[in-house]
DNA sequence: TCTGGGGTCCTATAGCCT
DNA sequence: TCTGAGGCTATAGGACCC
C-alpha cells in the first residue's frame, strides 16, 4: 500500500488530503518517537520512515502529526487482504500493508490480475497500491518499489542487468545500513558491482549464510516459497520512557505492566512459553538482554514476572534507563500436543 | 542531540552429552 | 581416565524488516 497509514488518515479526514501528514508515536512531534509513515507531501521535506519525530518537526513544523492508530489500520488491512484472497489463497502476509501472491497457477495474464486487484482495492477502500510482478518474491518486491505511488511494474530475468544492477546496494532486500557501509568500504556501490564479487571474496567479509544470500540476491535468484501459514516464535512488549529513568521502582513497576501485557497476549492467542527475556536500553543507547529458560511451559503471570525480575536483577543499573522490555519465546500452542 | 515497537533470523560462545 | 569431535541447548548480541 502507498504511504498506508497516512493514506488511511487522509481518507478518514479529507481536510488532510494534499497536506504533509506524519504518522508516528503518540502524535506529538516534541516527544520521543519515530515516523511510521509520511505522506508524499511530507516526504518532499525530507521526512521518511524511522526518522525521529523531533527531526521531522524541524524539517517541516507545519506538517500535521498524528498518533499511530493500529486498530483502524488493521481493519482496513483486513479488508484489503480479503480482496486479495478473492484472487488466490496462495498468499503470504508481510506485515500490515504488504503481501505476496502466487499467480503462477492462474490462467490469466498476471498484468490483468494486478490491474483487477488495484481496481478492487481502489473501489473498496479508495486507496492506491503499487504492485510488482516477477518470477520470484525478491524481484517482485523490488519491482513494486520501482514505481511508487499507484504503480504496476513487471520485471523479468532479462531485466536484471538493466534495471537491478544499476541500483544502489541499499535497494537490495536484506541490505541495511550496516551492510551498505561495509560494502561501500570495499568500493561496492551498486547491486551490479556486488554481483561481480566472487563467492570467496564475499565470504571473507560476510558470514557463509549471508554471503550466499548476497551472491544469489544480487543476481535476482530467489527460490524461497510463499509462507501461507506461520506460528509466532515470540511475543514481546517494550517501552521507551519519555525521559530516561534512574528510579528502580519506576523500572520495576513498568516491568510488571509490560509482563501483564505479554501474558494477556499469550492467553489471547493461546500460547505458553518457556523463555523469558528482559531487555534494557541505557541512556547511551547501549542495549542488553538477559534471559531465563523455565523448566516448564507457562502462561502464568506470576511465574513469568518472577523470571523477568531474575533477569532484571542480573543487570547493573549504573546508567539511566531509556527503554525496558519483556519477551516470551519458545512458544507452544496450548492443546497442541 | 537524535535514534519506536513488533517481530525474525543469524552468529558466537559456553556447557553438557555421547 | 584422558582427549577430541559433533550435536544440542541456552544465552547474548546484532542486523534487518514493516
Amino acid at each position: 500500500m502507498d504511504a498506508f497509514f497516512a493514506a488511511v488518515e487522509q481518507k478518514r479526514n479529507p481536510a488532510l488530503i494534499g497536506k504533509p501528514v506524519v504518522i508516528g508515536g503518540a502524535g506529538d512531534p516534541l516527544k520521543r518517537g519515530v515516523v511510521s509513515t509520511a505522506s508524499y507531501e511530507a516526504r518532499r521535506f525530507g521526512i521518511h520512515s524511522a526518522m525521529p519525530l523531533r527531526t521531522a518537526h524541524r524539517l517541516c513544523a507545519q506538517a500535521i502529526f498524528l498518533p499511530v492508530d493500529y486498530e483502524e489500520y488493521s481493519r482496513v488491512s483486513e479488508k484489503i487482504k480479503e480482496i486479495l484472497r478473492e484472487f488466490t489463497d496462495v498468499l503470504e502476509d508481510v506485515g500490515i500493508d504488504e503481501a505476496f501472491l502466487d499467480l503462477s497457477k492462474i490462467d490469466q495474464p498476471s498484468e490483468e490480475i494486478a490491474g483487477a486487484i488495484k481496481k478492487r482495492i481502489k473501489e473498496e477502500t479508495d486507496l492506491t497500491c503499487s504492485i510488482g510482478i516477477a518470477p520470484n518474491k525478491l524481484l517482485a518486491k523490488m519491482a513494486s518499489d520501482m514505481q511508487k505511488p499507484d504503480g504496476l511494474t513487471i520485471l523479468t530475468e532479462e531485466d536484471i542487468k538493466s534495471k537491478i544492477w544499476p541500483l544502489p546496494v541499499r535497494k537490495l532486500w536484506g541490505v541495511g545500513p550496516k551492510t551498505e557501509a561495509h560494502l561501500k568500504s570495499l568500493g561496492i556501490e551498486t547491486i551490479g558491482a556486488l554481483a561481480s564479487m566472487s563467492p570467496d571474496h564475499l565470504a571473507e567479509h560476510f558470514g557463509t549464510s549471508y554471503s550466499e544470500y548476497l551472491y544469489e540476491a544480487s543476481r535476482g535468484i530467489d527460490e524461497s516459497p510463499l509462507i501461507t501459514h506461520w506460528e509466532p516464535k515470540s511475543i514481546s512488549r517494550e517501552t521507551t520512557f519519555e525521559e530516561d529513568v534512574s528510579d528502580r521502582q519506576v523500572i520495576a513497576s513498568t516491568l510488571i505492566d509490560l509482563t501483564k501485557d505479554v501474558v494477556e497476549s499469550l492467553k489471547l492467542d493461546g500460547y505458553k512459553g518457556r523463555t523469558v527475556t528482559v531487555k534494557v536500553r541505557f541512556s547511551n543507547f547501549q542495549t542488553l538482554t538477559r534471559s531465563k529458560t523455565l523448566h516448564d511451559l507457562t502462561d502464568s503471570e506470576e511465574e513469568i514476572r518472577k523470571g523477568a525480575f531474575e533477569c532484571l536483577n542480573r543487570v547493573e543499573l549504573k546508567r539511566k534507563v531509556r527503554l525496558i522490555g519483556v519477551r516470551m519465546s519458545h512458544l507452544e500452542k496450548i492443546g497442541d500436543e
